[in-house]
DNA sequence: TTGTATGCGTTATCAT
DNA sequence: ATGATAACGCATACAA
């Protein structure tokens, strides 16, 4: 009584059929066939449960329709949602995502890298760390915040112009000095280019400005300690601060609260990437907005456009400003 | 001047050093061989780039060293964590996870099982709703939170256990009259179990309680009606509220903040999942945290455990209690 | 239009 | 121990 575990084949559907193996082929992928003969395939399989096995498939046309997506993890909320929405562009195209948490291990990413160029992918999106990355020429490979190469595009937001609109919101929103916090990797990347962005904004608009700026071992105390240092007769000289991140803001909000500075009647504060409480609801904080929505589809869009020609080495979309209770409505003086 | 993308094959380095087919096969595959030929085999390997294509070797054992991941999304919290955790588990024993979101969409699930089904992974972990997904027998499939027949293993927290313990612990602080919000899907399945076990603990604790049940399509306005219905001279009736996920209880802190209700002074809240803020820092709430890498690990095994034999039809995994800022830190009279 | 035959890259079973 | 050869399931060029 043993289980019979073999899974049907074209050949058993040819045999049911009582028609030719190509035959059963033309009709799984839908290409011109008898009437008659296309009935009685399609009853064949049926009966007999068939799926083709996308194994054979893929070794005849080294097509998978599969991506791989390399981020640290699905845990943090700006990475889960890059995940999704590209899941979702991905899936529109009829592809599969293969999900690689790094953990932002510098070897796992390339274990990973390799691991995708053995044929089991058509291509790979990556989010990664590891400035030495190497990355085969014949496998198609999107590089997300981080330019890696002429020949490897890369898609971000438009950091610049979001520090620059941080700036420009707080000048509008009547602060006078501002501080710009930021924690992150040494690597060059296209967060960095936030920092200058805001002292851009910063100058055009008159307002002076003060920078703390981590390593890459700091921890968060090194906010509160700077803020502690900047507070005069008991309150903050700063009436905004920009932070790098939503994270970083949400943190900083919690050492205000403790220096009990008010947010946002002494002091407001701008995040940046669009974090939502449960991913869809409130925004942690006043920010700028990612679009990851398209970010995602332009990743998409450039790791599978047929025509290899002309791949952009990097394209910046435009980020918005949005409340999220950490800074004034309007600006009434 | 046309770029070769031809991949190396078995063959090629076999020729190129000058060795047979399957003795490349077999230094791949780390099986005996003379000392001299691996090493002539290696140096070919080196020198061409050569990887293996994991398609063929899927052709031929029928063993692909993927599974798939059935999801609703990756956005919200729990479920992102989720996925971070098996992935992390499948990882472990050298699977790659394809990620497969669902968006609540019944007929989306089965398509991705027909689909995971093609031969594509060798097994399936979901957490789906559609009350009559079809799967076949010969694939190995675990399912989170929903028990889904006989033949198919179901991992989920102890949700019976989390309910009572958070009525105990309201009891244990202090609670005399508390209140049981749910929302949530009419399907059955594991995580309704917290009502009973919420029921059972205010009955051993002899908490007097109510309960607050939403429809599918119902929106957490209704919560605000029942809550605003049970404020008698400005104050809540109830000292304690468990609700049935952190997001529920986050929406009824809010509800109750705007209610005036000081948290946990005149009412403490409870929520069920155990989400941190940005993944993994502070607590939303209040909860009873679900065991995330221990269900994680506990799916991986049984979707991959060799031997058939006994597979548990369902797997409850211990919950703990966690302060996270709603509920006092002791009970003081 | 339908059937037949070959090859994709690998593994495994043979002889050698 | 090593080399040749036959599958694995499918797609396709070619023959009927």
């Amino acid at each position: 009584m043993k289980k019979e575990t073999t899974v049907p084949t074209m050949k058993d559907v040819a045999k049911e059929a009582g028609v030719a193996l190509g035959t059963v082929s033309k009709v799984v992928n839908g290409l011109p066939v008898g009437e008659s003969y296309r009935l009685r395939v399609e009853a064949a399989i049926e009966k007999l449960n068939y799926q083709v096995n996308s194994y054979a498939q893929g070794l005849k046309s080294s097509r998978t329709y599969t991506a791989a997506l390399l981020i640290p993890n699905t845990k943090t909320p700006f990475f889960s949602s890059l995940a999704y929405y590209i899941n979702l562009s991905l899936l529109k195209r009829n592809y599969r995502m293969l999900l690689c948490s790094t953990d932002f291990d510098l070897s796992q990413e390339q274990e990973y890298v390799t691991m995708a160029q053995q044929n089991k992918v058509d291509g790979i999106i990556g989010l990664t760390y590891n400035p030495n990355l190497l990355v085969d020429e014949h496998i198609p490979f999107v590089s997300i915040d981080r330019s890696m190469g002429p020949n490897i595009p890369c898609v971000a937001s438009d950091n610049f112009a979001g520090g620059q609109l941080a700036a420009e919101k707080l000048a509008d929103l009547g602060c006078k000095h501002v501080a710009f916090l930021r924690i992150g990797s040494s690597l060059s990347n296209e967060p960095n280019k936030r920092k200058s962005g805001f002292e851009n904004g910063c100058l055009a608009r008159g307002l002076t400005y003060e920078m703390k700026i981590l390593n890459d071992g700091d921890s968060f105390e090194e906010f509160e300690k700077f803020l502690k240092d900047h507070i005069q007769n008991g309150k903050l000289i700063f009436d905004g601060i920009f932070c790098v991140t939503d994270n970083v803001a949400w943190s900083v909000l919690k050492i205000l609260d403790k220096l009990h500075q008010q947010v946002p009647e002494d002091v407001q504060v701008i995040g940046f990437d669009g974090i939502r409480m449960f991913g869809d609801q409130d925004y942690i904080c006043s920010t700028i907005v990612q679009p990851l929505p398209d970010i995602a589809e332009m990743c998409v869009e450039l790791l599978l456009q047929e025509n290899m020609m002309p791949k952009p080495p990097l394209v910046c979309l435009p980020v918005t400003y949005a409340w999220g209770g950490t800074t004034r409505e309007n600006f009434e003086e």
